[in-house]
DNA sequence: TATCGTTGCCAG
DNA sequence: TGGCAACGATAT
């Protein structure tokens, strides 16, 4: 086995397949499957990972692999064959996939520097480059003055030469240890032979006397009131020694967790657990479908179900929604499972990241809490996989790979032969479709934690609100519950649903809305900086004071966004106390948990907030949840707007009357008839079920068709209308007659950054051959998409994102 | 005919 | 992806 088959970081057509490399003999025993290498590739070096080992290579002049960078392979077998087969499903480069599965510092930074060679006869001009120093940056020689050619007669002379560095830039943490070389009569001993007047080194083996066990530096002086110039001569003397340490850096080390035992579950939660349990024991793998109300206790059963395979020394993997990974939840794990848990969420550093992922890779831990890229969690022993709020579009990666952690779950679970839970309030139709037809096993809550009931929900209809001279965002029933809830010295949670509801700026007089000029969207207006910005490139101007097109004073802004929601509020309720959390002010690291802690802690009577205060909050003392436009999410064009704004609803709700307090919603409308709104209200998710359903048979939708959607991208939008065009003729020529094909579309965002983009989408039944065909169009294309600025052609199977 | 820029292929 | 040979276009 001296010769390696590898993967190389280059993500094009004709390099997505294995290269194979001599092992070089003092690698042998290092060089295993998975481990990343630095390989020699042309004229340069890259990183590269063994997929597998072989003794035959159908090529005579193979090269040698230069360096090996990992002792523990980076990737497990198992989560190699799952990068090939992501590589299947998504159509991407098969490194491209094992990259998404690896922390940020695993993957390479290339350098490119030129060394000087001869020190002699060093030419004026490179002398002049060179500054005196050996080596110097590449990019130095192409901001000076000299030529391509002239550097090449220059290497050819061997004066200089070019060299490729591959750094990882993993960044492991140290510490200093101090620990003793002598036993404590050697030291004692040692005291003696120290003159009278070093009386802090005499402190210091003074406590080496008493105590034996290495210890930080750090702790170490503190501990006995001294400095580092006391310690050094006594490592000098060779009484003590130092050593350096690798530590994890651990996001959660300065915060104690109370410990928390098991709770009794209730009659309906022992029936939902039973079954996985079940599973679990005859270790196979099934896919649950745990369908509970929001505060039905869902979690419990997550955490009896990952004790059971922690009993069994087996390890969990548990994905939450990047915005519910709050503080409370991470408590919650923390506080049963101890230090058994990693973390892994987008507000750590790439450091932190790392080290979490390590503590995994090292087997420190065997729980593993995080959003979706956590799903690649190197464990060898999966024992069971929790997707909490399954229906949550975060699991879908939006860019390059586009996987999701959904599937990539159930194949994690096929493989290790462990069940796989799903667990939502309002699961996403294909999975509660699958768990009708029997595909997934389906585990029901129905009642509420502590005997609680649902909260009741009142709809308002906005428009009777503006008919009777209301104008303002808040009905005059909300304002008065708000009201009612501070005289009683309780809680409200106030959600702005901003998505699709963005502050644009248009002119009364004439109607012209501000328009990016290279997008087709609306600028945004933000009040802080009085200027206008694009959200889809980085475009901004300032906020004109009177209309470009007719040049009328009367131009303000429309829409609503959460500073002007606060504002009204503070006008019309003066003494309320108000926290705001949207992106502006959760910014800074450490904000969001700050001001959950707040709100926790009574410092404000109301809680207003974007997405991020949907999901996972738990405070016993908020009995009024207001909506303030249920209905902005149902006028995006995309076909889940229905289940989403639905989704919405019941999430935000659930919020309300958790313990002991009853609760009750407020939704404000402007379409209380329809139906996602009305079957919110009443809780009633298997009414909107079946009447989504009806619609989506009607449309060809999921879960009755699969979609695959190509956007094609392109500066001219003649050549992207061609372009979509072929593809559309091609798709429908080769697919069968079930298959619809549609398009070119403009997509709902016509250009961004001066890009025009158009789509074709395919609903489909059963395709087999479509992947092979859609291979042979981005074949068809890869030159052009080679090009800078040139062609692009994304396909996104079963997408999310529409736009 | 020397030089420049572009294109297409290749890497173990 | 980056390098480079091979090619044709262009200036001289």
């Amino acid at each position: 086995m001296n010769i390696a088959k590898v993967i190389v970081d280059v993500p094009s057509q004709n390099t997505n397949r294995l290269f194979d490399y001599g092992i070089p003999s003092k690698y042998l025993h290092v060089v295993q499957p998975g481990v990343r290498v630095i390989v020699p590739f042309g004229p340069r070096k890259i990183l590269g990972y063994v997929i597998s080992m072989t003794d035959h290579s159908e090529f005579n002049k193979l090269r040698n692999i230069e360096d090996v960078l990992d002792i523990t392979p980076a990737l497990t077998p198992e989560l190699l064959q799952v990068g090939k087969w992501l590589s299947n499903q998504t159509l991407s480069y098969y490194v491209s996939c094992l990259q998404v599965m690896l922390p940020q510092v695993l993957k390479a930074k290339y350098r490119k520097e030129l060394w000087k060679l001869n020190e002699e006869d060093f030419p004026e001009e490179l002398e002049q480059l060179f500054a005196g120093r050996g080596v110097i940056d590449y990019s130095e020689f192409e901001n000076s003055g000299i030529t391509y050619q002239q550097l090449r007669k220059y290497v050819d002379e061997g004066v200089v030469d070019v060299h490729y560095e591959v750094k990882s830039r993993e960044t492991k943490k140290t510490t200093t240890i101090v620990e003793p070389l002598l036993d404590p009569l050697q030291l004692e001993e040692s005291l003696e032979d120290l003159p009278k007047q070093a009386t802090k080194q005499r402190v210091i083996v003074g406590y080496f006397v008493e105590h034996q066990e290495p210890l930080p530096k750090k702790n170490l002086l503190s501990l006995t009131n001294t400095s580092a110039a006391s310690l050094k001569p006594l490592v000098e003397q060779g009484i003590l020694k130092e050593y350096k340490q690798e530590v994890l850096r651990d996001p959660y080390g300065h915060r104690e967790f109370e410990r928390s035992a098991p709770f009794p579950l209730t009659e309906e939660q022992q029936e939902a657990i039973h079954p996985i349990l079940h599973s679990l024991a005859d270790r196979k793998h099934d896919v649950f479908l745990l369908h509970g109300v929001t505060g039905s206790g869902k979690t419990e059963i997550y955490l009896q179900s990952i004790q059971k395979v922690l009993d069994e020394d087996k390890e969990a993997i548990m994905l939450v929604p990047e915005i519910a990974l709050t503080p409370q939840m991470v408590e919650r794990f923390k506080g049963r499972f101890g230090s058994k848990v990693a973390v892994l969420h987008s507000g750590l550093s790439a450091g932190e990241k790392y080290d979490e992922w390590r503590k995994i890779q090292r087997e420190e831990v065997h729980v593993v809490v995080g959003a979706r890229s956590a799903i690649f969690a190197p464990f060898k022993n999966l024992g069971i996989i929790i997707i909490d709020e399954e229906h949550e579009s975060s699991y879908k990666q939006e860019d390059r790979t586009r996987y999701h952690a959904r599937d990539v779950a159930i194949e994690r679970g096929k493989i290790h032969s462990c069940p796989v839970v799903l667990g939502s309030a309002t699961p996403a139709l294909e999975t509660y479709a699958r768990a009708v037809k029997g595909n997934y096993h389906m585990l029901t809550l129905s009642k509420r934690m502590n005997n609680a009931s649902m909260p009741s929900t009142e709809l308002i209809d906005m428009r009777d609100e503006l008919h009777q001279g209301n104008r303002s965002m808040f009905s005059r029933v909300l304002l008065d519950k708000l009201k009612d809830r501070i005289d009683r010295g309780e809680q409200a949670v106030l959600f702005l649903n901003r998505r699709g509801y963005a502050t644009f700026v248009m002119c009364r007089d004439c109607g012209h809305v501000k328009e990016c000029p290279h997008c087709d969207i609306a600028l945004t207006y933000h009040r802080r900086q009085e200027r206008l910005k694009c959200h889809y490139c980085s475009h901004e101007e300032p906020m004109p004071n009177q209309c470009p097109e007719c040049e009328s004073k009367t131009i303000r802004y429309f829409g609503t966004g959460t500073q002007k929601v606060e504002e009204v509020l503070q006008e019309l309720i003066p003494e309320a106390r108000v926290i705001r959390m949207d992106v502006d002010t959760t910014r800074k690291k450490g904000a969001h948990e700050r001001l959950l802690n707040d709100f926790g802690d009574k410092k404000a009577d109301i809680l207003l907030g974007t997405q991020m205060i949907a999901k996972g909050l738990d405070f016993g003392n908020v009995t009024l949840v207001g909506i303030l436009a249920a209905d902005a999410l149902l006028n995006l064009p995309d076909f889940r707007a229905s289940e989403k704004t639905f989704q919405l609803i019941t999430q935000v709700s659930g919020r309300a009357g958790r313990h002991k307090l009853a609760g009750e919603v407020v939704v404000q409308t402007y379409t209380p008839e329809h139906y996602s709104i009305q079957l919110a209200s009443e809780y009633d998710y298997e009414s909107f079920f079946q009447e989504e359903m009806k619609l989506r048979k009607g449309f060809h939708y999921p879960p009755y068709y699969f979609l695959t959607l190509f956007t094609v991208s392109h500066p001219n939008q003649l050549k992207v209308q061609e372009v979509t065009q072929k593809i559309v003729q091609f798709m429908r020529k080769k697919l069968s007659e079930e298959a619809d094909v549609l398009g070119p579309t403009p997509s709902a965002l016509t250009r961004i950054n001066n890009r025009y983009r158009y789509q074709c989408m395919v609903k489909y039944k059963d395709e087999p051959e479509q992947r092979k065909l859609i291979q042979r169009i981005l074949h068809y294309y890869e030159d052009e998409m080679k090009e800078e600025n040139g062609l692009q052609i994304t396909v996104d199977f079963q997408p999310y994102q529409l736009m």
